[in-house]
DNA sequence: GGGCTCATGTAAAGACTATTCACATGAGCT
DNA sequence: AGCTCATGTGAATAGTCTTTACATGAGCCC
């Protein structure tokens, strides 16, 4: 017999005794999963079956379901630093358009890979028995924390809060609009507006409460 | 034997064949294990076993788990509209001391019944297939509604935002940080503050964006 | 090439959960 | 007293989680 794994591409399919990268398949497989049925509608049996493999094969990659959770969050947050880095931009052109580009790049992250979002952050993983997870985590925050600092110089000294709570209250209203209306299908509420104009609004109101001169970069029609 | 039902009051546990009051006593299990292990970690059998019952007696009441956990939620809706409308006080003594109150009842309620919060925030249960429970919600949300519409009239007309608008950002604005870092023990993130100051200091930015004279009522020390 | 070793996968088994169905019980009404 | 029906039981099916002993073959060393 000599099927042995030249039989065309493994372009997805397993083959033969060995799939050869059983650990990528699963994760993408939970993702596919939870993407649609929820973090919680998701089992390691189906993710083996989806991989064409037995239900104790995923043992031999993760301890157990919630290892495999934990290296999708971390993925996740991996990936939500590189696209709020590149919607950041280092501050390009200026700090507040790039500022708004950043809260829409939040939204999209969580609309578009709804599976990561609810690993990351609804998924209850103990943060604190996972130093590499949280680490991750805080480096995404980073990128708020550094946005809101280079904001804070451009407003007046008198009326400037740390912009630690600055970057605080930010992501807690991405997140709330995110998890409150974010993701379109499911049995969520509608709204009168888009979660990012909704966004949007919210930062341009509080900005303005900190004594952003009035009126965003003039429309350029 | 005679040990139908008389054997002292029934105050906690089962008695006789009959249960008497299993539909609650399984809500208030369910409550319990959800509290314990999140919305995830709460079995139909175990909430069985507690109440003293076998594993098929909850099928009586509850058409499968998901209908239990609907229950629950609905119940947490329901709860949560009155402490938060006790908060709002009809606005007394004036609503942007109300407000405050109505901002630190939202936390306190996600972190005294996080179960119900979960159950209605977390546990991904479809709104549009129960009229009942999206109901409930919008009647929790008015509360914050009507608030929202009490403190803009104190607003100047100029840069005065329709009040739905504004309800909605306080609301994810409390969500989010309720859902990042309102529940203590769990893994969750740690802050140089309290929720509640965080969102206290966050709405009270956000109204100095929409024209708020400056300054909360003086502390009276 | 031949043979060894170890990572990777399988099969089978025990324990648990969800759910259903036929049957038992007894509370409340007549 | 006798009936009836809501409520609970037991047993059975099906699916999941997880462990354990065993199988396979890829990569390496000679």
């Amino acid at each position: 017999m000599s099927w042995s794994k030249d039989s065309g591409r493994p372009g997805h399919g397993p083959r033969g005794y060995h799939h050869g990268n059983l650990k990528e398949a699963l994760l993408r497989a939970a993702l596919e999963l939870i993407a649609k049925k929820g973090p919680a509608g998701f089992t390691f049996a189906e993710a083996a079956r989806w991989a064409g493999v037995s239900p104790a094969a995923p043992y031999r990659h993760f301890r157990d379901r919630d290892e495999l959770l934990s290296n999708i969050a971390l993925r996740g947050f991996q990936q939500f630093e590189i696209i709020l880095a590149k919607a950041w931009d280092d501050g390009r052109p200026d700090p507040m358009t790039a500022l708004d580009r950043l809260g829409k790049a939040y939204l999209a992250f969580a609309r578009t890979e709804p599976a990561y979002y609810s690993a990351m952050f609804e998924a209850g993983i103990p943060l604190d028995t996972n130093l590499e997870l949280r680490e991750a985590g805080d480096r995404a925050f980073a990128v708020l924390r550094t946005a809101a600092e280079r904001v804070a110089v451009t407003l007046p000294v008198s009326s400037r809060p740390p912009s630690l709570m600055m970057a605080l209250h930010i992501w807690a209203t991405a997140h709330g609009i995110a998890s409150l209306f974010g993701r379109g299908d499911a049995g969520r509420r509608t709204l009168p507006m888009t979660p990012e104009e909704l966004l949007e609004a919210a930062v341009l109101v509080y900005l303005r409460g900190l004594g952003l001169p009035d009126g965003p970069p003039p429309p350029k029609p």
